[in-house]
RNA sequence: GGGUCGGUAGCUCAGCUGGUAGAGCAUCUGACUUUUAAUCAGGUGGUCCGGGGUUCGAGCCCCCGCCGACCCA
């Protein structure tokens, strides 16, 4: 018994039979009449027209019945059946399409029927090939079942879901919805600040001197000018000096650099907004920072409620102020300021809270504030709030009364956004 | 950084007290023209994460390391 060879030689070998039998495995184009939402959308219609149509899209999943073939195309990030014929589509191209593999694209014209059991089906006339897959994609059964998609099988592996996520979104279509939403935030934040006069600028990822933050660089080498550089930690620095040379208000979307720890939710590579405005006061920066959740959560929900594990956050602006001392009496019944410091003592002693909702980050707390700030807020799910007036023991960088510029808003926004959106 | 669990076929996983590797799917061959996790029959496919050790014999036991998941800091 001849050994088998594995499943990428299998491909190939089938790679050079199409070749041999006069076809282009990797043709340049293909012309589309619909995507398959549009089809999906426009069924009744198309249908009753019995009008032909033509898609493309990956074939992941085949049905074969000997003289016919179901299978299911995606593309769009959406499926839809397709019946292939022998007796329609002719004998050579069925025995081209048995050569074809789950992972091809292909290019289907056809029209669209029900099957017996209900399902909208694209019943092929003819098929090309598009563009041939080597690598055998691990594609789990996926069941139709009342309207549920039921995964047989899933890859649930998380690293390999994130180092591949061109694969992931082949076999999770529904991770496409998190780049979109995504893209929406983005959008929806850069509209903002154009409205509102901020003018949008790039600044430089190669720094020969880094900072805006403390941590650690990655370091490169220039060659030319034999010379260290930093990719950047933050892009402050630089937009600070934009400030500097006359522009009234600047944001950069930046991709920061940090070559420190890595889990979940730390990436070395990480984006961030920044945006700087000057002739104001932290009022105003407050006024921005919730407006842009407010917008980019009605962008991207349509409201500006939403449901997040089981609790229900509400970032309609304005968003209450209150100092930290305030938020901690009124959200975990704290009076701090009443307090003896063995009764601090004791309280932390008995509770213990988890880290839930990040509201408020690089605060330099002292640890006890820190704490308290964790039991009485964090630890509940809180529609955000703002904490002002923060006092100098706790953030020595921080000016005595309000700062003219450069006050910075941080990325809390768009991170709260994106942690729940992930 | 600490704790717990894990790494076996392309994917999901099983593998007894230590006796030399298993299932489903994928893939291959055959049957099948409205199936839908298609079905039926028969095959192929393995650096058991890496390195050492114990043993007649290690996927399994011991040591060191690598990688990951979850929880905690």
């Amino acid at each position: 018994m001849e050994k088998q060879a594995d499943q990428q030689q299998i491909r190939l070998d089938k790679l050079n039979k199409i070749r041999d039998l006069g076809t282009e495995p990797y043709p340049y184009s293909f012309q589309r009449s619909h995507t398959i939402p549009d089809i999906i959308e426009q069924a009744e219609e198309l249908l009753k027209k019995e009008e032909q149509i033509t898609i493309a899209g990956r074939l992941l999943a085949v049905r074969s019945k000997g003289k016919a073939s179901f299978g299911n195309i995606q593309a769009q990030h959406t499926r839809l059946q397709i019946y292939v014929r022998q007796d329609e589509i002719g004998d050579s191209e069925f025995e081209m399409f048995k050569l074809f593999d789950i992972g091809d694209h292909l290019g289907l014209s056809g029209t669209l029927m029900h099957t017996k059991t209900g399902e909208l089906t694209l019943r092929v006339s003819t098929v090309t090939l598009l563009s041939k897959s080597i690598r055998p994609i691990p594609m789990p059964k996926v069941e139709e079942k009342d309207g549920e998609r039921i995964v047989h099988d899933e890859v649930t592996d998380k690293e390999f879901r994130y180092r591949q996520r061109y694969v992931d979104l082949i076999l999770n279509p529904q991770v496409a919805e998190v780049f979109k939403k995504r893209s929406l935030i983005y959008q929806t934040i850069r509209d903002y600040l154009r409205e509102e006069g901020f003018l949008e600028v790039e600044t430089p990822t190669l720094q020969s001197v880094y900072g805006g933050a403390n941590a650690t660089p990655f370091v490169t080498h220039h060659k030319a000018l034999d010379q260290k550089f930093y990719l950047r930690i933050s892009n402050e620095l630089y937009l600070k000096r934009l400030i500097a040379g006359g522009f009234d208000a600047v944001f950069e979307f930046v991709k920061d650099f940090r070559n420190e720890g890595i889990d979940r939710t730390h990436n070395p590579e990480f984006s961030a907004l920044e945006f700087y405005q000057a002739y104001v006061d932290y009022n105003e920066i407050m006024r921005h920072t919730e407006n842009i959740c407010e917008r980019c959560t009605l962008a991207v929900n349509g409201r500006t409620e939403f449901e997040y594990e089981g609790h229900t956050i509400d970032v309609k602006a304005p968003w209450p102020r209150l100092s930290m001392l305030d938020a901690i009496e009124k959200f975990g019944g704290i009076s701090f300021s009443k307090m003896s410091d063995a009764e601090v003592q004791n309280l932390l002693k008995e509770k213990d809270g988890s880290l839930m909702v990040i509201i408020i980050e690089d605060w330099q707390l002292s640890l006890c504030l820190k704490k308290l700030v964790k039991l009485s807020l964090f630890s509940r799910f809180l529609s955000p709030i703002i904490q002002k007036k923060p006092a100098r023991f706790v953030n020595k960088i921080v000016k005595i009364r309000s700062c003219l510029s450069g006050l910075k808003p941080s990325s809390t926004a768009g991170k709260l956004l994106m942690r729940i959106l992930n």
